[in-house]
DNA sequence: TAAATTTGTTTAATATAATAGTCGTTTAAA
DNA sequence: TTTAAACGACTATTATATTAAACAAATTTA
């Protein structure tokens, strides 16, 4: 049975809304409501009700749980520098593992790559897995929840689907990645 | 992305709160605010503010994302008849399968027995598994979500764990069931 | 540059939620 | 029965959320 730890409604509010791109005012239209109430939301200056806060999330689109759920998701390391990657191979073959502790995490590593200006665009929400990745050549803006990054050579990235995410190749040449998720549920 | 289809916060609250056996008063003591409130939410009379709802929901406790999933979540078929299982056994060894369609459950079957008054009680919630059960010899009553019955011999369950539970031997002698569940996350 | 949008914020007025207290009913105890 | 305790509902008051409109700052357009 889990107790809700405090979290914050307006930080979490402003953070998805820049992930749709939306302005205040384009949100508060989209969900009937006033843009002055979404600003007040977002600092925290009232604590909106949950007819209001529907209307606002059907703005999005975005349902209770999963906005309910993204606030509660414990907010996980997302980035590594190049430097900061466990070797798990030989003198041959070096396998760099991305993050620490592999335990409970269980995914499958792919190649991708990205001509320049390539960008993964609006579908920003998925649900129930994880990825992660290494870039290998060229320059990837990577955009985790409300993080975000460009990562080189060498950097990497491992996050929870469920957070919105966004990746695109603000380089010049081409970018290429190792990239890894979870099998889908079934 | 899913949108939240409407949902009755009021009949929600009430149907958990009598899950946990809490009269309007007793919630509202350990919320920390007035029976009346919980009472108008209730009714739907108000949309509470999420920060009340926060309070009022620590009392159970429960967190915003399992009253919300748990609001959200699709209304299963829960209860089948004994003449209402699917029979997929041959002549000699009877299979008879809980449910009509198997896709997307994956479960493994178990054997159980309840003593006479013996009462699974206080565990109510858990997480991201389903569970189901047939009942061979006395009577079980099972408790899941505001849905109560009193099963007898042939009858079954099926539920998603994630709704709150629980079973009583109401009978004056033993109760057998075969029940099942999905194994842990991980 | 200058004008015109667009941005997020703020304030006074209004609408709504939350409280404190009361009521009638039901349940249990005496 | 009678009494006492507990229940959910209700009303008037208070507290809070929401609106409408105006504001300054940043960005875009001409």
């Amino acid at each position: 049975m889990t107790i809700e730890a405090e979290f914050d409604v307006g930080a979490r509010l402003s953070a998805v809304r820049k992930m749709h791109h939306m302005s205040q005012r384009e949100l508060a239209k989209r969900a009937g409501v006033t843009n002055g109430t979404i600003s007040l939301i977002e600092q925290n200056r009232v604590s909106p009700s949950v007819s209001s806060l529907r209307k606002v999330l059907q703005g999005l689109p975005m349902s209770f749980s999963d906005f309910f759920s993204l606030a509660a998701a414990p907010r996980q390391e997302v980035f590594f520098a190049a430097g900061n990657l466990l070797e798990i191979g030989d003198a041959r073959i070096s396998y760099r593992q991305v993050g620490r502790d592999m335990a409970g995490r269980g995914l499958q590593i792919l190649h991708e790559r990205y001509a320049p200006g390539s960008d993964t665009g609006r579908a920003m929400l998925r649900h129930e897995s994880e990825e992660g990745g290494v870039v290998i050549r060229g320059k990837l803006e990577v955009t985790v929840g409300d993080q975000r990054r460009v990562l080189e050579p060498g950097d990497a990235y491992y996050f929870d689907s469920r957070l919105p995410h966004r990746f695109r190749n603000v380089g010049k040449q081409e970018c290429e990645i190792v990239s890894a998720c979870t099998p889908p549920t079934f």
